[in-house]
DNA sequence: GAAATTAGATATGAAAAATAACAATGATAC
DNA sequence: GTATCATTGTTATTTTTCATATCTAATTTC
């Protein structure tokens, strides 16, 4: 692995640029990673017309039958007029159905549709390949430890 | 680790939202894992009046003397047009100096000022604080391997 | 029943990021 | 040498994303 971010042009002055302290920081690699892996998941999800939001939702949603906007909006960390939108677009192409919920009228009480769950499982499909394709080198250990290491830094926002 | 994303305030309906599904993604864990990292790192560059993008750029420029603008947007994966606006930044606030190349008139040559490298040093400090307070819990192995995966998922890039 | 709270919607604004087009300079072809 | 083409940085513009404030209808609290 050189110590380079990328290469330059031009042969005067820096030939490549060192990201030698950047390095130190897990954070940087974090975000590299994450570029790498959203860039390719946003690819991966064209052909089903989804993009990062409208995926996770459509999951959460299928996963939780009944679930409130504002319950999907807590859980993926968006604020609720910013879900409203996304849950729209669900709605019109009729991935998910939007009723009033029986015991609270003000709020809705979304599920997925036959349609939704099956476009659903063709996605998930794919993101399974788009991973299997990213982790490629990383034996099952690593993994899993990958995961239990970012599930323990993102356990840091609750605690402190 | 339980196996939900976040609490539901309401009794009806649905009392937790299950991401049983996302959890099977490590994308979904490390976009969660980087939201947090993202939300205390932006926190700990508050008080030195820097945001992520002006951390890495002054960080970059000062670790390669003479860099250009452009060599700078390649190596942080923006388009030079919001490059411009960073080291206007930067230039204003004389953390970097700005000089026209020798060899190529058209480019500039940035240079970290000495209150640039010393503001820098202090942000340094403060984001490896930062870093140990996430990472608290992970052993230097945990963290090798977890920087190792992320090398690796991120070269996943330049390959395929 | 009045006041406070909550669910969702609307409108708006701020920030980040992408695209197109331009002037100035440099490189290449002939 | 000159014409053509490519590159550096800039400007202008647009899109996208994200956050805030406010509104209604419904519910809860007292």
């Amino acid at each position: 692995m050189p110590d380079t971010a990328s290469l330059s042009h031009s042969p005067d002055d820096v030939i490549r640029v060192s990201d030698k302290t950047l390095q130190n920081f897990a954070g940087y690699h974090m975000k590299r990673a994450f570029n790498v892996v959203q860039s390719d998941l946003t690819k991966t999800l064209k052909p089903f017309d989804l993009r990062m939001l409208t995926y996770t939702a459509l999951i959460l949603i299928i996963d939780n039958p009944g679930l409130r906007q504002s319950q999907l909006a807590d859980a993926m960390d968006i604020e609720r007029p910013n879900m409203v939108v996304i849950v729209d677009e669900l709605e019109r192409r009729e991935l998910i159905s939007r009723d009033r919920s029986e015991h609270d009228r003000r709020a809705y009480s979304l599920k997925g549709t036959l349609a939704g769950r099956q476009l659903c499982d063709k996605a998930i499909d794919a993101v399974k390949a788009h991973e299997a394709r990213l982790l490629k080198g990383l034996d099952e250990d690593a993994v899993a430890g990958l995961i239990e290491a970012l599930q323990l830094i993102q356990a840091r926002t609750t605690v402190g």
